[in-house]
DNA sequence: GATTGACAGATTGTCTGACAATAGTGATCA
DNA sequence: TGATCACTATTGTCAGACAATCTGTCAATC
């Protein structure tokens, strides 16, 4: 039983809302944040943020120019490629490994995140649909027994959240991903890790195209304004 | 031409030297780093020591114990082996890049960092050995051309590099690591990525269990000491 | 004898205020 | 038009301070 009342320092808790914030969009990539600006903002000295800044700087949340300070990182899609490469790597093993120990609760869990998406598919909810999906692959790393594979994943998902919650709600995507999630689900289920692998690595696969698509559009709208930053 | 004279900010360079003081043995597995000691030693103050002590905990280098400080952590069996799986998915995935898309530079590098290793395992030179099997993987993950991967490695590495320093000063390893090293190698000349990717993995899980080997047997020598400190 | 309570010392968590160094900006002048 | 130069905004770094917390010790209590 926990008892303990958030006893949680003062630049943890900065570091976990400027997090928040980032993977809302609040901050878009390109935006500089600004050290006094923040600490008026959150109430907290320089110091503590500073700190904080460091920690999101380590997990390549956001990156810090020297004499200019913390900006959150535009992807090339070069570097989005080398995430998905990892991320599908990862996430094969993950499922493998899931196929062989998950347990009982484990798959549980995944069921339900499934059965969730799945009707936040047919309602249209975009909101619903990632934090079912969100459940799903927790569940899912959970299930692996390797919390370092789970943390690796985290970070780097975070880093193309971007990408992510622009291709996921496309028209078309979301049914294709469930049912790409199903085919993971039902390999796990059957114990086969083989083709949990298989199918983590595919869903991967099609969540890079989708975000290719979504970057490549991207790019031919800014592309101006975006290469002239770059160089400068 | 870089005429830059190490304009490094402060933090990062210590960072920098906390890192190789920890990789170097100065710091073990267990020691906690006062800050006020830190402070006085590297001459700094302590708001820059606190961020770079942040951006070696989110490393994983060091864990920050609230209200305790900055320690080395000490590596359970269970958390090796599942850097060793991440590390053995991550360095296969990295030679099978490399035998597909390396240049003859690259594996032109490989062979001679083979070759430096092979002599130093001939003279019997830990650290020629140290800093050639460095070399030889350097070449190789540049040859991957995912710099993705070769950080997450890196990194990876940094934490089990105190089984690594001890499993690879036992006798009759360097031997065999030099085989399969060399298998590696070939494998990538070759341009057979998927015996590369074996041959990487099987490297790894050699090496796994070398440092098994020798954390059962310092386990049984301190296992008094250290279950009580834990339990504390 | 074991548990509790109190206390001192060591260490971390956090803030304030300050100042130098640097990058970006706009004005000035050839 | 282009180069130069001050000005401003911002970061990099430090010193000093104080509260909060942990650790170990020692006496008091049951």
């Amino acid at each position: 039983m926990e008892l303990r009342v958030s006893i949680q320092s003062v630049h943890q808790q900065t570091a976990e809302k400027l997090r928040a914030a980032i993977l809302a969009g609040v901050f878009r990539p390109g935006d500089r944040l600004i050290e006094a600006d923040l600490c008026g903002r959150l109430g907290i000295s320089r110091p503590s943020l500073r700190e904080a800044l460091r920690s999101l700087e380590a997990e390549g949340l956001i990156v810090i120019v020297p004499n200019r300070g913390p900006q959150v990182p535009v992807l090339t899609w070069a570097q989005a490629e080398e995430i998905y490469r990892v991320r599908a790597l990862l996430e094969g093993e993950a499922a493998a490994l899931c196929a062989r120990c998950a347990t009982e609760a484990d798959r549980q869990s995944m069921r339900s995140a499934l059965q969730a998406f799945e009707r936040a598919v047919q309602t249209g909810d975009p909101a619903s649909r990632l934090s079912a999906t969100a459940d799903f692959y927790r569940a899912m790393l959970r299930g692996s027994g390797n919390a370092l594979i789970e943390e690796l994943l985290q970070r780097l998902v975070a880093r193309i959240n971007f990408l992510r919650a622009q291709s996921m709600s496309r028209a078309g995507r979301a049914k294709f991903s469930a049912k790409e999630m199903r085919a993971i689900y039902l390999a796990i289920a059957k114990g086969d890790s083989r083709a949990a692998r298989k199918a983590a690595q595919a869903h991967v696969k099609n969540a890079e195209e989708a975000a290719r698509d979504i970057l490549a559009g991207d790019a031919a709208q800014t592309n101006g304004a975006r290469s002239r930053k770059l160089s400068a």
